[in-house]
Formats: C-alpha cells, sequence, structure tokens
DNA sequence: TCGAAGATGATG
DNA sequence: ATCATCTTCGAG
C-alpha cells in the first residue's frame, strides 16, 4: 500500500471552525485488512466548547466525551439511535473540548476484500459514511496523526472559498441559540447542474 | 415524491 | 427520556 502522511497534530490545534473549513476537500483514507478506501471530504460540522449546548461535552467531562478533552486529531466515534454511528475528529487545544463531525464525503477509491472500484460516489450523512467505512467504536480514541487504520491526508487539490456554503448545523433544535450558528460547511458540486437529491445516495451493503 | 414512524442502545 | 440518524412504508 502506498505510504501514510497524516495531517500533523499542528493541523487540528486550531481554533475549530478553521479546521472545520480546511477539512473541506482533505481525503480521508480509511484502511482495513478487509477495505482501503480513500475519500474527498464535502461536509462538516464544527462543535466547540461546553458553551456550545450541541456539544456532547457541554454536560462536562463524562467517559464518553473524555475523548474531546484529550489530544486533538484523535478520532471521536460514538453511537447514536442505537444503531450508527458517527465520526469527529478533535480539535483545539488539550483540555478544550471540541470536534468536527464528518457529514458528507465523495469516495473516489475504494479496493474492498480485494475487489477495486473506483467510479466515484457521494456519500451523505455521518451513518452512512461510517457503515461504508466499516467504522466503529473501537476507532474511538484512534491517534489519526499516525496514519494508521484512519487518517486525513493533504492530496494538494486547493478549494476555493467561494465553494465553500456554510450553513446551520443538522439535527440539535433542542440547542436553543445554539442551533442557529452557522457552523456547517459544505463544498458544493459546481459541475453538477441542478439539484442531487441525497435520498438517492444508495450505499453498497456489506 | 413526500412525511411519518420505527429501529435500537448508550448516555447521564 | 433523549438522541449530532437512516430506512421503510403508505398516501397521493
Amino acid at each position: 500500500m502506498m505510504k501514510a502522511k497524516p495531517l500533523p497534530r499542528t493541523f487540528y490545534d486550531r481554533a475549530t471552525l478553521k479546521v472545520a473549513k480546511d477539512l473541506l476537500g482533505k481525503y480521508l483514507i480509511r484502511d482495513s485488512s478487509q477495505l482501503f478506501c480513500a475519500a474527498r471530504i464535502t461536509d462538516v460540522e464544527a462543535y466547540i466548547g461546553q458553551e456550545d449546548r450541541a456539544c456532547h461535552a457541554s454536560k462536562g467531562r463524562t467517559p464518553r466525551t473524555e475523548v474531546m478533552f484529550g489530544p486533538s486529531g484523535v478520532a471521536y466515534v460514538y453511537l447514536i439511535y442505537g444503531m450508527y454511528h458517527c465520526l469527529n475528529f478533535v480539535t483545539e487545544r488539550l483540555d478544550y473540548p471540541a470536534a468536527v463531525l464528518i457529514r458528507g464525503i465523495e469516495v473516489t477509491q475504494v479496493t474492498r476484500n480485494g475487489v477495486v472500484l473506483s467510479h466515484t460516489t457521494r456519500i451523505d450523512g455521518p451513518g452512512r459514511i461510517c457503515r461504508f467505512l466499516s467504522i466503529d467504536r473501537t476507532l474511538n480514541k484512534l491517534d489519526t496523526t499516525l496514519g494508521q487504520s484512519l487518517w486525513v491526508e493533504d492530496r494538494g487539490n486547493s478549494v476555493p472559498k467561494t465553494q465553500i456554503q456554510t450553513l446551520p448545523r443538522i439535527g440539535i433544535t433542542y440547542a436553543g441559540e445554539w442551533a442557529e450558528k452557522p457552523w456547517r460547511f459544505c463544498l458544493s458540486a459546481p459541475t453538477l447542474s441542478g439539484h442531487v437529491n441525497p435520498k438517492r445516495t444508495r450505499t453498497p451493503a456489506r
């Protein structure tokens, strides 16, 4: 396999909004014995600090949230609704709980059980992403700067600011005023004219 | 094509 | 009881 060159901790150890925007266009890499996958990151959300009522760490340091207080560049993976996993990357300095949720990707390269698939597939939704990439809580607390199993790398493509859409975050209406913060960032697909219905996304069965 | 409902278990 | 979700099903 190709040599991993993961983004270093200095990338994640910054203001979460910057990290979130800078993750757009970077490549999410999943490397396991069953699966190698490279996917361009197209949709992210920022969760920032104890003040942010939408952030899991708003209730303070608990067994579940302690990972967000730890070193940046570490994966935070949790189970939601009893059946789906969500992938986040921890950001900011030690003891400041924050992370970026990966919400959309564009798969450019997949090898599953030795079978190579190379047509581009868009996957919308954090639960679908984790299912497609075989990500579950065994990867929680993984240090992604090591470049093993799961990491993000820069493949040299830049993203013009004009292609970044800024939106409120999804599914957090309980969070009051925090629900209105424009902390979701999407890459619009410039060459596609018309609307892509997210419900049409299909992920192959495993 | 749409909205509503149900699945399912960790969490605090 | 709630939830940073997704799929199925039935109405139109």
